[in-house]
DNA sequence: TATGAGGGCGCC
DNA sequence: AAACGGCGCCCTCATA
């Protein structure tokens, strides 16, 4: 029986569930739900499945999900979706990542609160005991991230179930096996090793912080957040919780009847309330404008404003976590709290920045690698149109705007230059055409032609992402300029949805992946650089998020060192292996992390 | 009272 | 229809 016959024999989607539902029960014991998403993915234990719908026998289980033809035409995501949620694959996205990535599950499931603690082990390196060289997890677990970047943060138990050992000694013998046969020996010694001492020192050193600043900034814009809730409540006709997307969404939505056209829904069927959404109503109803602002400023105050000052020290610097091994793809993160997502894009947002400053005497120093990505995309693809220009040092979103809409560089105007960043970084993240043109606001016939339109004319960067897709699944890793490794399982997936998904971080693990690198080796660099120079006391790094550092430096020679950080940032890498492009950065001065002057 | 999922959003 | 890569964190709300 295939799977058409079998719609064709309940009718519909819904009938088959339910009756899955129905049996669910006796399975549930067994791991069901981690069957369920096998036997979706891989097609494997087709008899338990079968089993599961009674005596129906399945030929082609994965059919059941996704029918054969037009997957598209046949079936609403939306449906499987609820289907796959009502089995409560509730953490779907990040579960279908992990079966992408074929992420080991964890053999004990600990409570997420012990995990947190064993993390906080791994990097606070006192807490092992005296039996326990916390500097060798350390290694270790960075270790085995190289090895498989899809368990991020290893734990020494993490350590211990890889290796099948009990020993820190056995397990540096095996681990280190692992590294050469997979030649990661390189990123290892020359990026990852020398960096744990580096990011330690920022880790202790930490990010002066104003906190009077941030009193100031408190206050107003906790008067203006509740002179807007009360806007919101008059225009809404009562009072309610406009933090809830629910009960907004039920002012919005029903009480004030607002229907946008392509309304969209959440995971969970209800209507989303989100910007992107909300902004296709802004002129229907005057409370819409509010909303944002709102929103905006309850996520300042929520997030960093009213936060941040309960977290510093005596001297009112702020020590947040850098984890090394943090990310799939080689970049760090940052945590308690995050200093890698501080507000930057709106005027309120950026008001937090003046309260990242410096002790007397200092100035900040801020470099940043320009375009990082999508010269690194040139150079790995060695798209020669692309080439072209970053060398004759052309703004690249202007350029490729005047190839795609065939008009001459001095005829593009802001909106078409703004179009042409979205697709360029559009392109990098794998984008097609739909979330294109949800993105341009243009019609989907406009967004198809322009994508062809720039592949026809970056030709060598198409050919690349294509092969990557294709050497991807015959290796089943990406590898970047330096060598650094992702694994992936979801390639060979025949559901066009999975395969989609592993396919466009198959695009984007090597180019995040170089970036990574780069910024990684310069901050190894720069650390050789100071000491060499005897700066340790007059240079420290305090930042890093992910194409820019920030320094603390003192403000007699700030000037005078930051040519040579930058220089050294930029000579990384031989000029002929990035085929003549510039890894060109910028650098800025100043006394706070918002009002920094171009050097 | 604590937990975890969901929705949402900050950054590169 | 939200599927555009990588993160961490906030609030709400249902459930334990």
């Amino acid at each position: 029986m295939t799977a058409s016959d079998l719609i064709q024999k309940f009718g519909s989607i819904e009938e088959i569930y339910k009756k899955l539902k129905k049996n669910k029960k006796q399975f549930e014991e067994a791991g069901i739900k981690e069957r369920i998403i096998g036997l979706l993915i891989e097609g494997e234990e087709e008899a338990k499945f079968s089993k599961m719908l009674g005596t129906i026998r399945l030929d082609a289980p994965i059919d059941f999900a996704i029918p054969e033809k037009t997957w598209k035409e046949n079936i609403d995501v939306e449906k499987i979706i609820s289907v796959w949620s009502d089995l409560e694959f509730r953490t779907l996205g990040a579960r279908l990542k992990d079966i992408i990535n074929g992420k080991p599950k964890a053999e004990n499931q600990k409570v997420d609160v012990e995990k947190k603690e064993e993390k906080n082990q791994i990097i606070d390196t006192g807490l092992f005991g005296p039996d326990i060289d916390g500097e060798k997890v350390k290694e270790l677990s960075i270790i085995l991230w190289l090895i498989n970047s899809n368990v991020t943060n290893p734990t020494l138990e993490d350590i211990y179930n890889f290796t099948k050992v009990k020993d820190l000694g056995d397990a540096e013998k095996i681990l280190m096996d692992e590294l050469k046969k997979r030649e990661l020996v390189k990123v290892w010694e020359k990026i990852e090793k020398p960096l744990i001492p580096i990011i330690e020192k920022m880790e202790k050193i930490g990010v002066k912080i104003d906190k009077k600043e941030l009193g100031i900034l408190s206050k107003t814009y906790h008067e203006k957040l509740s002179i807007l809730e009360k806007k919101i409540w008059e225009l809404a006709g009562g009072e309610f919780n406009i933090n809830s997307p629910k009960q907004l969404g039920e002012i919005l939505f029903v009480k004030l009847g607002l229907k946008p056209k392509n309304q969209k829904k959440t995971g969970s069927g209800a209507l989303s309330t989100k910007e992107s959404e909300l902004e296709k109503m802004r002129d229907m109803h005057p409370i819409i404008p509010f909303v944002f602002e709102y929103r905006e400023l309850q996520k300042l105050l929520s997030t960093y404003i009213d936060v941040i000052p309960n977290l510093l020290d005596e001297n009112d610097r702020l020590h947040a976590k850098f984890l090394q091994a943090g990310t799939t793809t080689g970049r760090l993160a940052s945590s308690d709290p995050n200093l890698q997502n501080i507000p930057n894009s709106s005027e309120l947002g950026r008001n937090i920045r003046k309260s990242f400053i410096t002790e007397k005497g200092c100035k900040l120093l801020a470099f940043d690698y320009s375009q990082i990505e999508i010269r690194i995309a040139a150079f790995l693809a060695n798209d020669k149109k692309l080439i072209e220009i970053f060398k004759n040092g052309e703004d690249v979103h202007t350029a490729v705007a005047s190839e795609v809409f065939g008009v001459s560089k001095e005829k593009v105007d802001k909106e078409m230059r703004r179009k042409a960043k979205v697709i360029n970084f559009g392109i990098m993240y794998g984008m097609g055409v739909n979330s294109l043109k949800g993105q341009l606001g243009s019609t989907r016939e406009e967004a198809q032609k322009y994508l062809d339109e720039y592949f026809n004319k970056f030709n060598g960067l198409a050919k690349y992402l294509e092969n990557v897709k294709i050497e991807t699944e015959k290796l089943g890793y990406t590898e970047t300029f330096f060598s650094r490794r992702r694994y992936f399982e979801g390639m060979r997936s025949k559901i066009p949805f999975i395969r989609a998904m592993a396919e466009r971080m198959a695009i984007n693990a090597p180019i995040q992946g170089t970036e990574a690198d780069l910024i990684k080796l310069a901050m190894v660099k720069i650390d050789e650089f100071i000491i060499a120079e005897k700066l340790g006391q007059k240079v420290k790094l305090t930042l890093q998020v992910h194409d820019e550092l920030v320094y603390e430096v003192d403000e007699k020679i700030a000037e005078e060192v930051a040519p040579k950080i930058k220089n050294i940032m930029e000579s990384l890498v031989p000029i002929k292996d990035t085929k003549g492009i510039v890894m060109k950065a910028d650098v800025s001065v100043g006394e706070d992390w918002k009002e920094m002057k171009k050097l």
